[in-house]
DNA sequence: AACGTTCTCGTAAACGTTTACAGTCCACAT
DNA sequence: ATGTGGACTGTAAACGTTTACGAGAACGTT
């Protein structure tokens, strides 16, 4: 049956006698007579042909394919995006290409040049760096973009976003309900745009709340080994009675660190991440996080995306998701 | 410069006032005069012309796209190797399309007639299960496929795997050293290929050692709440020494469950995981682990398979990446 | 000056589809 | 018998590249 020759249109039609167009009608279910249909399909199944994918794309001007850049696919927050990203697009018959543009901006200008060139029907792109240069690029693209966090100023996409202050907002809640007064902060690198949304959203929260804000301190990246760093040297200095921290992952290193000076958790010192993602639940105890609403981020960017895709003229649409607080085992 | 309108080789040509066929010669680096060469570039560069990679495609055959396919973008251990993979072929001017074939076999299946569309130039499957039909479709593919995991009987394919009875037997030999006597396995379901595969490692390395094996309980799936409901179940029934995980994720429930239960790691029980990712490190005490060579069986994987691609002749080639251990807290 | 080489460049044919257009055939109504 | 319309099918032109081929031009050699 499926012969590992490839064979065309050409071959088929010939085996069945009629035209190539006959032969691409009756594939593709417009109306056939029933004689050249069946013979068709007989010619077809025979010769175990299958359509070319690229033959069709450059015909049909489409590639069913889309393109997902994430910054860091260490991270698990951007696995759990990229799973249901990857779910939304395929169920609806687009094949997901991966681009990980690494920290290095100048990988995502690249993609966008690349984008260009049309291997893919359109970009989902979470930047982690938005540097200046990035927004020009982003307008010249001929193909649909949708960006996953703050679009830079002055380019006009749909995009998506989590909102840190209200998150942020939620975590201090939590704790000076618990009447801890002292809330430091982990952060990553505040030169990134989560790093610096979520640092924001400390202050504000902190200040709406009337409370002063307590010791910051940046990690070098959002990983769980500079988390370890990073949370040694807070508690160095200081003993908050809370820490909140911009990641599971640090937020893992904090409650390990704090664990290992013999602080009890919760009890001593509480703990809460944000992003919820799979991790919070592995520690012991697990931590309470707040959820950004990631995989409802990447389903959003996704279909958006899709909507654009079948109609390009549809209005421009930002949407901005709310967050939501797990409890566990930490705080 | 760069306007959001595609432009083809066509307008290039007429600004340049060259026919395409020196156009693309220019753009491709072929010889041409000094004076057609600048006129080219000036006339693409003011139109912003960025070649078709649709079109491109189509005339030499090539996407430039590999494929891969895991089982479960979840597991943390497929992140890796995704990661790795993704540098690999990403360096050699590859893009990697992400075709996340779920647990259904199926998937799979449609995966490869896929693959025969000619939308990647070749595939890299790491499949979790590997029923009969999967091996007939393998062999009709057109395009080379690289295997991670043991090949279906029968089709002969360049492959990357690990040594799960070495590896089983440095984590068994460990423990023994230790003088722990009674070493349970929590496994992942059986009717998978890494579970069986680990299994019969855990089997095999204990007979070798002369220790009879110990209880063996199986988690649904190898996640983290699978794992917790595996080690409750074996923990309620009795209280071995030590327990292997087929995974880390299942060695961080088994950890969790022990330690909740009052037990102290690794003096009352030692836990050791597989697959050495990251979140072994997280755990308190970070878990002791098999390192299956994840990221190398996926760096020879993408390899193998570039090596194919520029040499369809080269011989068949299947390694087996050796086990290390990686000792942690908990043993 | 005639001739062979080499270099440069344009013409045109692919690659494998989809699809507009036109042609054929037949039924049916006039 | 002739026209009208509809259903079907074939011809051929795209889509945007790459590249084999051949025609000139430029150059050096005799």
């Amino acid at each position: 049956m499926a012969e590992a020759k490839k064979s065309t249109l050409w071959l088929v039609a010939e085996r069945a006698g009629v035209s190539i167009a006959s032969v691409s009608r009756v594939l593709n279910g417009q109306p056939a007579s029933q004689g050249v249909t069946e013979r068709v399909r007989a010619a077809a199944a025979e010769l175990g042909y299958v359509p070319d994918a690229t033959a069709r794309s450059l015909k049909v001007g489409r590639t069913e394919q889309i393109a997902l850049a994430v910054a860091d696919v260490g991270n698990p927050v951007y696995v759990g995006m990229m799973h249901e990203i990857s779910r939304v697009v395929t169920k609806a018959g687009y094949r997901l290409v991966l681009s990980s543009t690494g920290a290095n901006p100048k990988d995502q200008i690249d993609l966008l040049v690349g984008l260009n060139r049309g291997f893919a029907d359109g970009l989902i792109l979470s930047p982690l760096r938005a540097p200046e240069e990035l927004g020009a690029q982003l307008k010249a693209s001929r193909f649909p973009i949708v960006i996953i966090g703050s679009v830079p100023p002055g380019v006009e996409l749909d995009n998506v976003r989590a909102d840190s202050v209200a998150g942020m907002a939620l975590a201090v809640n939590h704790l000076a309900e618990q009447g801890r007064e002292r809330i430091a902060f982990v952060n990553g690198p505040v030169d990134t745009v989560p790093g610096a949304a979520r640092r924001n959203g400390y202050v504000t929260a902190l200040a709406a709340l009337g409370i002063g804000h307590g010791t910051q301190v940046s990690a070098r990246d959002f990983t769980y080994q500079a988390g370890l760093k990073a949370a040694t040297a807070l508690l160095d200095k200081e003993t908050p009675d809370a820490i909140v921290c911009a990641n599971d992952l640090l937020a893992i290193a904090a409650l390990n660190v704090a664990t290992r000076r013999g602080l009890r958790i919760p009890d001593d010192i509480a703990i809460v991440g944000m992003d919820d993602t799979d991790i919070a639940d592995l520690a012991n105890p697990a931590i309470t996080s707040v959820n950004l609403g990631a995989t409802k981020r990447a389903r959003t960017a996704a279909k958006l995306l899709l909507r654009r895709l079948e109609n390009p003229e549809a209005p421009l649409r930002q949407v901005v998701i709310e967050p939501t607080l797990t409890v566990r085992g930490s705080s």
